[in-house]
DNA sequence: ATTAGTATACCGACCGGGCGGTATGCTGTC
DNA sequence: GACAGCATACCGCCCGGTCGGTATACTAAT
């Protein structure tokens, strides 16, 4: 079986769980294999007996990355709301509040890991590229219903404002890195959540 | 002097070119030295003899690259509109434009760096925010300036959407190297022109 | 006008260390 | 006894950085 005590999972989840700890503080190129075993607590025959490259490991590491976040989102408590607009603005404000903490712990693998790499690994960027476009349409199709309902005549698509509200976040992590402090991210997640509402004349609606 | 003929600057000015273009394409930690005075058409020993370290290029080169986007974005036309509203769309269509291009030629040094270093080199990280800071200062005085004129009573500060146009363009580079393309960059800008347009009640002016 | 001194710009061989990756062996389980 | 799941030792390469040296130019004393 795969999973062992709490504290002690198998080798190869305890070295996905280091990657994103580590990849998201000091980016791909700059963590290195032995960083990475040592962090994990396991050797370097371990790392290579259960991904052929670093590359291999930042591949699954990204599926493994996109995965969990996707638990996080999924359980959360603004997905039970029935209409659309309110899971949007509840996945917003669930955005903002994720910001707290230590910022290699909420920033994004995804757009850490593509930045360096979008040129001189093409399968690390597809992979980012496919999962972030994946969470993207995800939030899309809360935005497609609650189109349909709330601003059908609206100029934009769905799949245009749901890859822009991923921009803002990705965009606020670089920021709040460059300020070494979450307050700019959460700001800018405040604004986004200003121009969503007005997107949506939130302002008939009650609150 | 320091310049020479147009094709032909010192080892030092052509160092720092080279360094937008490489570091831009593939990251601070996957650039080597070596590879950057092949990019320049200098040696080794060029290199030493003008940077103390990599570290000490990085932080000139984001001098440089601050430099010369500074540079770009005075001499543009919106610059001379008198409104400092129409400054402020003028600059947000400016930088969409902007897009056109290789990716490497039109994205950010600044977040780029600051992405894959603000836990390991905080002088690279201090450089960084310095001018990512500097430029939202200057985007939020028109931003101030207009809000006398048309949105006196608004509840955000004009140094807060400042930053958050700096956290789409960011945000806008990093899905733009996921997807390989420059599109959905282009729309994210659409979608803050759109959000500017709204705060300043767009409507009631003449376009 | 010559020379000596000094600073700048640059060259390229070289170095130690850390890198990604490999080869081989051990150990428990089915 | 086959095989998954590791551990350990090791390899060759490339990395950032050093260093002794050269070419050129400017300054100032003779």
């Amino acid at each position: 079986m795969k999973s062992q005590v709490a504290d002690h999972p198998d080798a190869r989840t305890r070295l996905l769980n280091a990657a994103l700890r580590v990849i998201r503080a000091k980016g791909y190129a700059d963590t290195s294999v032995d960083e990475l075993c040592r962090a994990a607590g396991v050797t370097k025959g371990a790392f290579f007996h259960h991904f052929k490259t670093k590359e291999d490991l930042a591949l699954v590491a990204a599926d493994h990355f996109a995965a969990m976040a996707a638990g996080l989102i999924t359980a959360a408590p603004f997905n039970q709301a029935s209409d659309p607009l309110d899971r949007l603005l509840g996945y917003i404000e669930f955005r903002g509040n994720m910001i707290r903490g230590e910022l290699p712990d909420c920033t994004c693998l995804l757009g850490t890991m593509v930045q360096e790499t979008y040129e001189t690994h093409p399968a690390i960027r597809v992979a980012c590229d496919k999962h972030i476009s994946e969470h993207a349409a995800g939030v899309a199709r809360d935005i497609a219903a609650a189109k349909v309902m709330y601003a059908p005549e609206a100029p934009w698509s769905a799949e245009s404002l749901g890859l822009f509200t991923q921009a803002v976040l990705q965009g606020a992590f670089v920021l709040a890195k460059a300020k070494n402090s979450a307050d700019v991210a959460f700001d800018c997640i405040g604004h986004l959540m200003r121009y969503v509402e007005g997107l949506f004349s939130k302002q008939t609606r009650a609150d």
